[in-house]
RNA sequence: GGGCCUGUAGCUCAGUCAGGUAGAGCGUCGGGCUUUUAACCCGAUGGUCGCGGGUUCGAACCCCGUCGGGCCCGCCA
């Protein structure tokens, strides 16, 4: 069973109505990794509606957490706003300072960088109700779970030690209010007032809070049940920083109990991580965000990504030859007839799963209904896009020249966003050589040396057209009584470098003959030299 | 100190929750395809399942121990 069918099962024995929630704090870009967290959570909604459950899929959007430092990215003018609300705090301009003039015009810290990670999500076929937790506190909607935690605040305090085994301030108090400069550091809390909380803040200044009116917030491990109880959460995902013994999570399923309601259901999922570069960080700018990467992955490869690795596993992002073997098992996997497969007698347990685990994983993968089926590979499209700079071109190559679809014209533009980007991989990339390349030649065999300059001699007076040129390469072939295959051999061996190659004759065709000819005849003098 | 993940073919991994004859893709090798989509088709190759115990008729899988790798435990998905 596919692991999201798994949730789902596991969600059907609690009960019919469920709320599946994620949520990020938008303080700094949005990376590949809290793709993983929303598509999860996007995965196990589609399992649980598929299941015949009733689910809502949610997204919250931490814009009430306050800013914890200047981070790498932003001015230092910025640490004025530390403590203060991310919804609060105007948004950086391309250099990192703050930008007042945007903010007046009501574009904040958090929707500075949430308003991407949105598009990013329409394009991968996302849309959850997204629910502003800043906006929630405001509104009202923390105030019972507000009230409660402050009346219990001897149990919350007990809890976090004794679970977390953290050793809390003598002045802790389940409720951060503003200080009279909007900030939520440094400022002690003195007394309790049903619901009102009496403070000093950093300058010594008294003031008094409203809790049922959002002046200030929940401390996190307590906002995130709160978060359950008032929203009604019965399962959410989370990375594995919150799924360590005494962690958030541990904390808030005994917290979450003062507020009547019971824990959802968990899952730890893994990180994503760089190829080769550790795990993603906005400080160290180790990132690639969201639209970066649909900017060269088609939407459906991404979530292919989430769907078919099970949460638990840790994700090497590879934005290289990594991509290429994901697309194309990607295309396998789709073109696969799995009501066939599950026909075949003798399957064994184990296989039943993979045909389900793989034909599910299609299916979260895919985003329109009816996607059409792949008229081209990854790898050729790679091939095509280097080879020719016309899009007619590459239509007209692959039979589409009357009607090019939409999806089409935009995974060309992801290839050749892809192949001009630091990303592609040599390995895939097309290069002609201007000298010999000495290892390629000392591969030239005996087959391919008698064919070399007979084909050199037809090369040189054919037409240099792309029939031409094929002819003029079959001919040799059968001239000499060799494979043609070794003829190609040959010619990558001497142009490329390499012993297999893409089809030839349309490239060599843009190229200039003269400086093919004299590689050619270097080559074969550079054999018999050896 | 507490905890999580991980170790299976040359490479990337599935299979471990529900024990029942070791799997896939890539690679490699051979063959096919009388003008190659780095394609496609057929075949072959390849593993003391990290190591040691235990439970069992039977263990990659469960239990105990051990070694190696990655990571989390103020904040971070």
């Amino acid at each position: 069973m596919h692991w999201s069918d798994v949730v789902a099962q596991r969600l059907a024995e609690r009960g019919k109505k469920h709320i599946v929630s994620t949520g990020i704090t938008p303080s700094g870009e949005f990376h590949i990794g809290h793709l993983r967290e929303i598509l999860t959570g996007d995965m196990i909604s589609k399992a649980a509606k598929k299941a015949g459950l009733d689910v809502e899929f949610v997204f919250i959007v931490d814009s009430a957490d306050p800013l914890r430092k200047v981070y790498s990215f932003l001015d230092d003018s910025y640490s004025a706003y530390i403590g203060h609300q991310l919804k609060q705090i105007p948004p950086p301009n391309e250099f990192g300072m703050p930008d007042l003039e945007r903010f007046s015009n009501g574009v904040s810290y958090a929707d500075h960088f949430l308003e991407p990670f949105k598009e990013a999500l329409t394009q991968i076929d996302v849309h959850p109700r997204f629910i502003d937790n800043f906006d929630s506190y405001a509104n009202g909607e923390f105030a019972e779970t507000a009230r409660q935690a402050c009346n219990n605040a001897d149990k919350i305090r007990e809890i976090i030690e004794r679970v977390s085994g953290r050793q809390l301030a003598d002045d802790w108090f389940p409720w951060n209010p503003i200080d009279s400069n909007g900030s939520i550091d440094g400022i002690r809390v003195n007394g309790w007032e049903d619901p009102l909380v009496h403070w000093t803040d950093s300058e010594g200044r008294l003031g008094t809070s409203d809790v049922t009116k959002g002046e200030g917030k929940l401390p996190w491990r307590v906002d995130w049940p709160a978060k359950w109880a008032w929203i009604g959460v019965t399962m959410e995902p989370f990375g594995k920083d919150h799924g360590a013994a005494g962690g958030s999570f541990d904390t808030g399923k005994e917290i979450v109990e003062l507020f009547g309601v019971k824990a959802p259901l968990d899952l730890t999922y893994e990180w994503i991580s760089l190829r080769g570069k550790g795990a993603m960080s906005s400080s160290s700018g180790n990132t690639i965000g969201p639209l970066e990467a649909l900017s060269l992955v088609p939407p459906e490869i991404l979530r292919y990504l989430v769907a078919s690795t099970k949460p638990n596993k840790a994700i090497e992002f590879d934005t290289g030859m990594g991509l290429v073997n994901l697309a194309d098992e990607f295309e396998r996997t789709t073109a696969r007839d799995f009501s066939l497969e599950m026909e075949k007698e003798g399957l064994s347990r184990r296989q039943i799963v993979a045909i389900e685990d793989a034909k599910t994983a299609v299916e979260l993968s895919c985003i329109s209904e009816k996607e059409e089926a792949s008229l081209v590979t990854f790898r050729h499209l790679a091939l095509l896009a280097q080879t020719k700079s016309k899009d007619e071109d590459v239509w007209e190559s692959l039979g589409l020249s009357e009607s090019v679809s939409q999806a089409m014209t935009d995974r060309l533009q992801r290839m050749r966003t892809w192949i001009q980007s630091k990303h592609f991989p040599d390995e895939l990339r097309i290069t002609i050589l201007e000298q010999p390349d000495s290892d390629a030649i000392g591969l030239l065999d005996d087959q391919n040396m008698k064919v070399l300059p007979d084909l050199t001699a037809s090369l040189r007076t054919c037409e240099w057209t792309v029939k031409e040129i094929q002819s003029a390469i079959s001919s040799a072939a059968s001239n000499n009584e060799i494979a043609p295959r070794s003829v190609y051999r040959a010619l990558y061996l001497c142009i490329m470098g390499r012993e297999r190659g893409p089809r030839l004759p349309t490239i060599l065709v843009e190229l200039d003959r003269d400086s093919i000819l004299s590689l050619l005849d270097a080559c074969i003098q550079a054999k018999k030299e050896s």
